[in-house]
DNA sequence: GGCATACCCTTAACATGTTAATTATTGCGA
DNA sequence: TCGCAATAATTAACATGTTAAGGGTATGCC
């Protein structure tokens, strides 16, 4: 007789659950920038690594190959990053930040620092660093 | 000087990952039966739940409104639910599971059971229990 | 060189996420 | 009872998630 688990005490809805809160003052921020969640993840690894290949910047960014697509198609109509063939291996792209992405990031760099503090307070420096070690052991791709 | 954290140990990518990491197994698992990952987690509250309306439903599923509205049209084309209006206020609804919507989640009871057992013999019991309730911490829901 | 294969990226098609506006119904107060 | 705010659910519009298929380019092997 095997009894599913409760919803309640469910791992993939935690995690949703738990998304959800974290992202709730990161979206506020963002709102009035007109630019998405997942483009200001692609803008953060990009100010972060430099120029990427477009491969690379989808791992990096924890996106999947068409979505990336789509909002590397946005971000460059915004004139936040650029495209540029790989001369040789003209398969490959890459992607870059302009300054005027870059400023994106940067004006909100103080701000974004602040809401992650906050949740450090609120679960303590200590177990903040647990779960940041727990969930890394659930990544498939940290999963050595 | 604020620096942004690096997106490696950022929380909201590693719960993406973390999340992405636990679905795979159940993804696969539900490849084969037509219905998605939320139809699925609406026919596991309901299940568990018996009829609700659909405010409820949606809170239960960590879904939004607009996202339910159409996941049940789905569900009901499929038979695996019914509606039916309240009739004491008629704006609102109930949404029950049928027999034939019960079945699905009741074969592969077992299959998943199998999955989270997998994921705390990976965690170990202990961590398991500790994840679980540092995200239920960031849950808004349930932050009294 | 020619060909099969693998690779990078894009497109397509459909489901969901997200915010705002809309419809239908209820409740409440003047 | 009239009018208006509040509520339940839907619709609209656009962005992303997800899987499968497609187009262009490189690579290795004969």
């Amino acid at each position: 007789m095997t009894k599913l688990p409760s919803t309640t005490r469910s791992l993939p809805i935690a995690l949703i659950r738990a998304r959800e809160g974290v992202m709730a003052p990161i979206r506020d921020m963002l709102a009035e920038t007109g630019i998405t969640e997942q483009q200001w993840r692609v803008l953060r690894v990009l100010g972060e690594h430099g120029r990427l290949d477009t491969k690379t910047l989808a791992d990096r960014a924890s996106l999947l190959l068409p979505s990336l697509t789509r909002i590397v198609a946005t971000l460059r109509d915004k004139g936040l990053i650029t495209q540029t063939r790989d001369e040789v291996d003209r398969r490959r792209q890459f992607i870059e930040i302009t300054s005027q992405g870059r400023k994106i990031i940067d004006d909100r760099a103080d701000q974004t620092a602040q809401i992650v503090e906050a949740f450090k307070a609120m679960l303590g420096v200590q177990d903040y660093e647990t779960l940041l070690d727990l969930l890394a052991r659930l990544d498939p791709g940290a999963r050595s």
